[in-house]
DNA sequence: TTGAGTGCAAAGGATTTGCAAGTGG
DNA sequence: CCACTTGCAAATCCTTTGCACTCAA
């Protein structure tokens, strides 16, 4: 569903048909794609669109905390466009595949604090790594 | 404590000028370095020393498993001496400085089993963010 | 001795930037 | 209309690579 452009809309984003293209790609599917991957897939929907623009407008959405930027071990970033539900990574050594998984607890209780050191601690990344059932069937 | 150089030793690693100054200066402070700084540390000591070696000994160590790849937000990659005790990371948002942390119980413990999706989770990470006692003094 | 390790410089991939031209509100 | 966006290409940053040379074991 794009609430997503409604959102930014509402916040006063000047929507361009660039800007349309790139939400619509992340809003679609629920995969994480590099900034790469979401140009190939803007220029399906709008041809002239630039390499520049597509990481221009993710960072914005990134600013915007509309959607979150994934750093995996490799060397593409990912954006997450899942920005408004708490969820955590569980990520597949092998072929890299990211799927999304939520948290029982607040994981920032977990850090007491006398282990803060004076930080104030407003955020946490969890992520999970392992093999993924598709890969541990092809494994040797 | 040098048992760094001991265990490398031992696992039959051959040793090199410029590998046991990359080792000296990971051993030597316990913050997080990115490998060009690891590389500006290592030219104190031996200013022949390149770049390429400090990345290839990096490297190896990271697979050797006695150091930790750390990726930050940021471009480069830093590294993690600390690879032999469980620990997850505390990131000061504002400089980038990275703390270590202790967790208090097993936090794959934290992902239930139907959250799983047949993955076999091998590792978790756990990186808090916000901001140090310094930034928050320095802040407007 | 001799293959593993090194330095150099050039290549590589991901991302950013400068600036002229286009366009949404 | 006009400040904000775009596209292009060149620039930048981090990292890897190719290759001749060196040195630890």
């Amino acid at each position: 569903m794009s609430d997503l452009l409604e959102r930014l809309r509402s916040r006063g984003w000047r929507l361009t048909a660039q800007r349309r293209v790139v939400a619509e790609v992340l809003d679609g599917d629920h995969v994480h794609l590099t900034a790469d991957e979401v140009h190939a897939r803007a220029v399906g929907r709008l041809p002239e669109i630039s390499r520049a623009t597509v990481y221009n407008t993710l960072g914005e959405l990134v600013t915007l905390g509309e959607v979150l930027e994934v750093s995996t071990d490799g060397r593409a970033k990912r954006y997450d466009p899942n920005a408004h539900h708490a969820h955590q990574h569980l990520i597949c050594s092998r072929c890299g595949t990211i799927r999304d998984v939520h948290p029982t607890g607040d994981p920032l209780a977990a850090l007491p604090t006398d282990e803060r050191f004076g930080f104030v601690v407003s955020n946490v990344e969890v992520t999970y790594r392992g093999i993924c059932p598709d890969c541990a069937v092809g494994a040797a």
